[in-house]
DNA sequence: TCGCTCGGGTTTGGATCCATAATTTAGTGC
DNA sequence: GCACTAAATTATGGATCCAAACCCGAGCGA
């Protein structure tokens, strides 16, 4: 994650890429176990490079290793996943702060075209896209490294409760999504971070609260 | 770092443990590149190993990997490393509130003679390790372990910067220091989270304060 | 029938060799 | 003498082969 990429991508990181994709797009689900060998042939690359792209992703909080034994997407419990939202609403405010008097105008732009696709009601899978990309363009312009990937690895390791969670509750609260987000980016546009902080934590504290009312979401 | 470990060292773990200590120690120092093949004969085994190890490294926020370039140890100006300490005060908290139900006699007899040793006077290195296991021993039995790497990181990345300070300002004012982990201790003791919570947060920030005052250590 | 042990097969870990990219140095032309 | 170029050196990235650890099932015995 915090590679710089010199120009042209090492084949580690185009296969951490892939399966980056694979994992949060839950074609890869928690608890299956990533095969060196089956990922390097499907691939078309021996296995050393897979060997590096798991570090990378492991890094990233998508896979844990245990010597011997291989990777695998983790299983979190209730608990953890509360505990990661608990660590979102404290990084996320302060990666915002650090990166909103750097917003652009393009930015601005490309915030309200996201915002008016998610208002015009897309898809589960689209939805989580289009959400990562609002808050994490947010948080682009913190100058600080560790923090962005702090906070993107918090969006790692909890996309796939997020998209479960979606799937059951489906597009009926989204409203409060939309005014959460709206809220939000006319703070931003005012470079009020008190408000911006406000918003931002309410709109992360309410999504723990309800994702806690689902249980069934993290019984395997 | 989130390795289980089955329970023989890999020797890429091994290799990645050594590596640690010497930056931890000071013995590498920021800016100062990590060459595989010096390490792979220093240390007895074939690059390989070491190329693991400096993945796990990367992860552990001691190392920085660029593409064809290799690793180096990196250089972290003022502002990159306020932004740590103030990542610090906000999880540091979480961790020890999520770990304070847990902590056991022993912890605190540990605790305890941890505090007594660094009121006896001992020299910067001792002090930092001393220091370091206080902390991490009180977030220790935090259930969630992507909380505990976080918090680990932040101190992995920031121990040269500590060291620094600790050698510019010398003993002066350590009886601060002293104060501040009594009353977190005399917290802690009483399960008291809003107390303990309060101190730990004073202890972050009054390091930071004192840090930016130095902006000295940060020149290269 | 249940549990234990001892295989065979599968999968990860490590070593060596080769390819490729970056850096440095020597050379050449102006 | 300086700047640009090209070749040699150095270091990292990748492929293949071999070793060691783990997993699963068959067979044996209580």
């Amino acid at each position: 994650m915090s590679e710089v990429s010199g120009q042209e991508p090492a084949a580690s990181e185009r296969i951490a890429a892939i399966l980056r994709d694979e994992i949060l797009s839950g074609k890869i689900a928690p608890g299956q176990r990533i095969l060196q060998e089956e990922v390097a042939e499907r691939l078309g690359s021996s296995r050393l490079p897979v060997r590096e792209a798991i570090r990378i992703l492991d890094a990233d909080g998508l896979l844990e290793v245990e010597a011997n034994k291989g990777a695998r997407v983790p299983y979190l419990d209730i608990n953890q996943v509360e505990v990661l939202y608990r660590m979102r609403e404290r990084l996320e405010p302060l990666a915002l702060i650090e990166s909103m008097p750097a917003l652009t105008e393009a930015d601005f732009e490309r915030l309200d075209e996201i915002q008016v696709r998610i208002e015009a009601g897309v898809d589960v899978q689209a939805f989580l896209e289009l959400d990562r990309e609002f808050h994490l363009l947010t948080y682009s312009h913190c100058p600080t490294e560790q923090l962005r990937d702090s906070v993107t690895r918090l969006w790692n390791s909890t996309s796939h409760y997020r998209r479960a969670f979606m799937e059951i509750t489906g597009a009926r609260r989204m409203w409060i999504v939309n005014a959460e987000h709206r809220l939000l980016l006319e703070a931003l546009a005012r470079q009020d971070s008190q408000d911006a902080e406000r918003y931002l934590v309410g709109h992360i504290q309410r999504t723990r609260k309800e994702l806690s009312q689902h249980p069934e979401i993290f019984t395997h």
